[in-house]
DNA sequence: TCAACATATGAACATATTTACATATGAACA
DNA sequence: TGTTCATATGTAAATATGTTCATATGTTGA
């Protein structure tokens, strides 16, 4: 369950047409945050270039296979890799250039 | 305390050829970690065009005073607002188009 | 069908994060 | 100097998030 699956419409206190993407800036909130931890970083720059397996992608980044399937799935359900299935493995991809081209432009500002 | 804030070198266990940018890739998850939560995105955004003090976003945003100022500090920390103070008011806004692009670019991809 | 392997999932725990309240700090001006 | 206003900060509570362990699901090939 996400921050921001709202129920009720938070907008209703305030002036809306100074803030009228208010549901646009939560789900721009939910996108980042989908990119603002280290594992589906690494998980995300693993893949960029190649596929993968679930497994390798474990080994790489020496962490636990679980841990590596929940993140996956969270990269999943926003959308953000692809998956192809071929015999007993899982490959990863990231979904499409967009995602590459938001990676890239986060590391433009973080080498200064 | 930054998650990524690490004392020992985690990038020993691992194949150093292969993932040269390992502490590239923690900043980057830090810096979109930085964009993940939607009341910095509506601070972000509010004074993305103009400058504001921080009563007037918290007003904007119908929040406390403090929740807002706690907020600006990790902003601030995170050298994504410019602060400029005129008398007991202090004006806060986005430090370099930079920020607006990364917002913009996700806004690109939530946009469908 | 069964064993072996790859991946996914549920639950529990530890840690991080956000927010609100109370209060401190700092500036302006009488 | 003291009062008022704007902002910042410490702390505690609620919530969210990430990781691990154990186990389930699903695939392959004997």
């Amino acid at each position: 369950m996400h921050e921001h699956d709202i129920v009720v419409n938070e907008n209703t206190t305030e002036d809306n047409n100074e803030m009228p993407e208010l549901e646009v800036l939560f789900d721009l909130a939910d996108l980042f945050k989908v990119f603002g931890d280290s594992t589906r970083i690494r998980i995300m720059y693993a893949i960029s270039d190649n596929e993968m397996s679930v497994l390798n992608i474990a080994k790489k980044l020496n962490m636990e296979q679980s841990t590596i399937s929940h993140q996956l799935k969270v990269l999943r359900q926003n959308k953000l890799v692809r998956v192809r299935r071929e015999g007993k493995q899982i490959y990863y991809t990231l979904n499409d250039d967009h995602v590459k081209k938001i990676i890239e432009m986060g590391l433009d500002h973080v080498l200064e």
